[in-house]
This record gives C-alpha cells, structure tokens and sequence, in this order.
DNA sequence: ACCTGAACACCGTTCAAGT
DNA sequence: ACCTGAACACCGTTCAAGT
C-alpha cells in the first residue's frame, strides 16, 4: 500500500471509530470520511461496504473475545466460563451499539464481511455450551447456533434505553435458562 | 373532517398497510404519499410523525391483543394464558416488521403517538402475569417491565431472518423460564 | 495507484402558495 | 380547511477526471 493510502486508511479507522463510538454504527459514511478530511470515494476504496468498515473496525475485538473463550475453556468451572463469556460477549457489543442487526445478516450471508467473525464467534461459544454441556451443566437441547440467538437477543435487549435497569436481572433469567438447576449449587 | 380530507385519511392507511406489510414499519413517507397519489404534505397533515401513522394503523390489533388479554384472563389456566397472549403478542409484531424498534423507544418517550399503546399492552401482560405468581405458575422476581423485556426480545429475534428455524425453541426456552417447573406438569 | 468530489437517485421535514 | 409540491438539508453509491 502506498504511503498516503496508509495514511488515509488509519486516519478512517480512526475517525470512524469515534463517530460510531458517538452515534452507533448507522454512522454516516459521508461524514465520516468528511471528519476524516478524505474524499468519499476514498472511504469507498479501503471499504466497499458498511460491513467491510465494521469488520475492520473491530477484528481486534473479535479476536480478543475468540482467545478470552479458550482461556476460560481451561481455567474456569464449564458453566461459570460460559457465563463469564455470554457477559463479555454482551459488554462488547453494548459498547458498540448498532453492530447487532448487521451481524445477525451477517451470519446468514456468507458474502459480508462481517459474516467470518460472527461465525469464529458463534464456534466460540458453541466450544464453550458443548463442554458445559458435558459436565451436565447446560441443557442439552441448544446448540450454538440457540446460543447465538440467545446472545444477540440479550445484547439487542441491552442496546435499548427502556431495559438498562432491567439487563442484570434479565441476564441471569437467561443464562439461568440455559444452565441446568444443579449448576447454580456449585 | 371534510369529506375530501376524510377520503385522503383512509386512502392513506390503506396504501401505507401495504407498503409497510411488504416492506417493514421503516418505509419511506415519501412513497406512501406517492403511492396514494396524494401530497406528501396530506400525509403530514394527517400523520404528524411516523409513530402516529404506525399507531392509527395498528390501533384495532393493539385493542384486539388487550381484548384477548382480558378473554384469556377468564377462560384459561393462568399459565397456560399467559403463554397463549405471549404467542399471539409475537405473531401479532412479526406481522409488522420493524415495529419493534419504535414500540420500545415509545414505551419510554410519553410524546410517541405509540406510547399509550404500549403501555396498554405492558399492562396487559402484567396482569396474565400476575395471576400466573399468585396461582404460584410463574417466577414472583418478574414484572411487568421484565416480561415486556422479553417479549420485546422474542418478537425482535423473530424478525431475524436466521433465527426463523429455531424460533419454537427459543420461545419455549423464555416462557419456560418466565414459568415455574410444576406449571410443565400441568 | 490512488484521490477527489460532482452527479444521481433517493430520504424526512417544512412551508409558501394555491383551492 | 385542506391540499400541493418545491425547497432544504441530508443520505448511499458510482465514476469521470485529476495527480
């Protein structure tokens, strides 16, 4: 890549990740590339979709939140890694409002560019169900892809305003849901 | 209201159920106007916002939902009614696409036209939910508010194109979870 | 190679001018 | 009273023209 091209491209990543940081990831484009003093086109160039610019944006935290689950996986109790997981998944996500109606396209559309790291994660979390499952900690009719819903119906629920006070109690009405009675014991 | 206003009104709601059934609740005004082959002022005149078209337009299903309510209330096991409005709450929104977003911002903005609405409906679940806790059928560490929550966040996973497969699942896993184990036995 | 911004086809919202 | 549509301030996306 050229220099200036470089130039340009850290000077997006930046910007946009203040602007989405501001209002959501429904940013606009246009002003992001106008806060980034760069032609639209520009932006177009490094991103070709919404997506691409999210995926780019937030690989680092996709991949964090990928090894977090196999730390847990062998330090931590299957049911208390699982839910020590759901709740990492969930504050990543709260800190980037709007990113969950396009990763949940995404996962289903095998063409975004969003959709490689919805899957890492969803077999992150399927890895960290399967072993709590053979500890007889977790129910055993969901699969990761239940767990997937189950995760992007809490995290939406956490992006609305009206449910803020509700999210702790929720959350443990949900992850109790999923692990078994016996779980709660230990 | 005039005669020919009168005529605009009910073109109007009739042309924007169409566009919003194949579209979802975010369709354009513009096209709408268009559409009914009326001044996009007209629509403004007689919709100040969008909630109050989506409001006017849903108003007889929100009244039905409350009437079942009421009906359920009487006729049925308390569980088992609670769980039936659950049902016929989310079928209703996923028949209005995109409904979900403004129904959860209204709930805490008293100027949406779609507030008192809503609220009618939160109520109305409150109360199938109450007699669920007395009959000891359902969690006592819930509310209203709560079980708003959870609707909200079934009836948005709904609208999920990935998520349609496993939609039973999932809504069974909740309302198991809202229920407590003696209710299965039942 | 890469950048730029005008151009196009859309929005939502307001409001002067018409009947 | 009510209707109309132009006007304004925005979008996303593309692409000819520039360096």
């Amino acid at each position: 890549m050229r220099a200036d091209a470089q130039k340009n491209y850290e000077k997006l990543l930046e910007v946009a990740q203040q602007v989405i940081a501001e209002v959501g990831a429904e940013a606009s484009l246009r002003d992001i590339a106008r806060r980034a003093k760069v032609g639209l086109g520009t932006l177009y160039r490094h991103f070709p979709t919404r997506e691409a610019l999210l995926e780019a944006l937030l690989r680092t935290h996709f991949e964090a939140l990928a090894a977090k689950a196999d730390t847990l996986q062998r330090a931590s109790a299957s049911d208390q890694a699982l839910v020590a997981w759901l709740q990492e998944i969930i504050e990543f996500t709260y800190r980037q409002r709007g990113i969950l109606a396009p990763m949940m396209s995404a996962i289903e559309d095998e063409s975004s560019a969003l959709h490689d790291a919805c899957v890492r994660l969803r077999s992150s979390g399927a890895a960290l169900l399967a072993r709590a499952q053979k500890d007889q900690k977790a129910r055993r009719d969901l699969d990761g892809d239940a767990l997937f819903d189950l995760i992007a119906a809490l995290a939406w629920l956490r992006e609305q305003p009206s449910h803020q006070v509700r999210a702790e109690r929720i959350f443990q009405l949900i992850t109790g849901a999923i692990l078994m009675e016996a779980a709660t014991a230990s």
